[in-house]
DNA sequence: GCTGATTGCTACACCACTGTAGGTTCGTGA
DNA sequence: TCACGAACCTACAGTGGTGTAGCAATCAGC
């Protein structure tokens, strides 16, 4: 194959000038190319490096948008954390007030899912699933799971199960109720889903059945 | 301050050589310090060259005792499970046969918190409470996960809850106690540590109570 | 004590990423 | 149309890790 002795000469392709960006939409667009970057190679492969390459651009625009990786992280997280909870609370909002708790679990419960399912570039990261998490990240996670619980536990002690229990303990109760929900996550979005979304919902419905039942009236 | 020098000028230091080792006692040395600078660093500190460091040797000493990396991990990882599986099957072992299951629960849950908390730099990185870690090492995880949630299955459906209540999903149910062992695993390493053991140890007992509990007899 | 095999060390070439200084292109407004 | 500021690019020096070739110390057995 002869060389190109054309006017772009291979030996200094001289790259082509990215098209110009005001600096918010750069940003914007540089947390697309991290978000994308991540869900391809896990954290493991975020640079600055390749996010300028993901986003078509050179590094010192990165560097001219954020003032390294941490603080790009911290700008995504903030991002990916409000649009997560934004949804929570649609979630919440849509399905009214629980008068009947069962259903209202089951529509609760439906619509996560799909909000889940409908994201999943959103919702891995924070289910643990995106590999290579930095402490930076990990603490985050922990500290929004944190006010998540916080809500929990209120919603459960003031007796979202009709009957507050003696010998239940609604502070521990809020962790098994996040990680139950994020277990439920982590298998509506593994690769293949082991199980329906059908499935899972009839095996929580039981679950709720079960504990919502009437103490034995024995005495 | 004047220069040293004296026999040992500090241009070249020369390193001393390190005590010689057979190659079985070399590879098991390089894992303690592989596990050590995880405990204090991450997977992310985690190279060959810290490695190296942390045991006192060049950094051709550990290729010639493993092939780069990965292997070692692998190596590590082995380890590391053959430990944790052998640390619970003595518990299992010496909580004897399941006839009260109540009680049964407790020495069994006592007893593995112990042994969790006895090392902790054994379970941290199981339980996922250690940054960066690698695809490596979560597909290893999951692996043996499945492998103990088997037998979790297992134990449900032959009926170690004594009554096998109808619309209980065994296999969805699996994960989600091993869900709540790690969630409760996380709970006894955090740092501080929020609740007491005897406390998750009540707690526990609370929600076997209720499952455990007899179907409301009336009709 | 010598000697040879074994174990460890030094030194090098290489790669990927980080930050930054200084020149270049673009596009907008007068 | 032209000039000027904003946005982008090139190029370089620095850091830390990888993997390997070849030399040096050590120790076991004679």
């Amino acid at each position: 194959m002869p060389a190109a002795t054309g006017p772009d000469r291979p030996g200094k392709p001289k790259r082509r000038y990215a098209r110009r960006m005001s600096p918010e939409d750069r940003r914007e667009q540089l947390l697309d190319a991290a978000l994308a970057v991540l869900s391809r190679d896990g954290y493991t492969g975020l640079s600055i490096e390749a996010i300028a390459r993901e986003a078509d651009v050179t590094r010192p625009v990165v560097y001219g948008a954020y003032d390294g990786l941490d603080p790009l992280l911290v700008a995504l997280l903030d991002r990916t954390q409000t649009r997560a909870l934004e949804r929570l609370l649609e979630v919440l909002d849509a399905a009214g007030p629980p008068h009947d708790v069962d259903a209202w679990l089951a529509r609760v419960a439906t619509s996560a899912m799909d909000a889940v399912r409908a994201e999943p570039e959103v919702w891995r990261p924070i289910l643990g699933m995106v590999p290579g998490a930095p402490s930076l990240v990990l603490d985050r996670i922990a500290g929004t799971r944190e006010v998540v619980r916080q809500h929990v536990v209120a919603a459960l002690s003031t007796g979202l199960l009709n009957r507050p229990r003696a010998g239940l303990d609604s502070e521990l109760l809020g962790h098994l109720v996040i990680a139950t929900a994020e277990e439920f996550g982590r298998l509506l979005l593994s690769d293949p889903p082991p199980y329906s979304q059908e499935r899972i919902l009839a095996g929580l419905r039981g679950l709720v059945a079960l504990l919502a039942a009437p103490p034995h009236p024995s005495e």
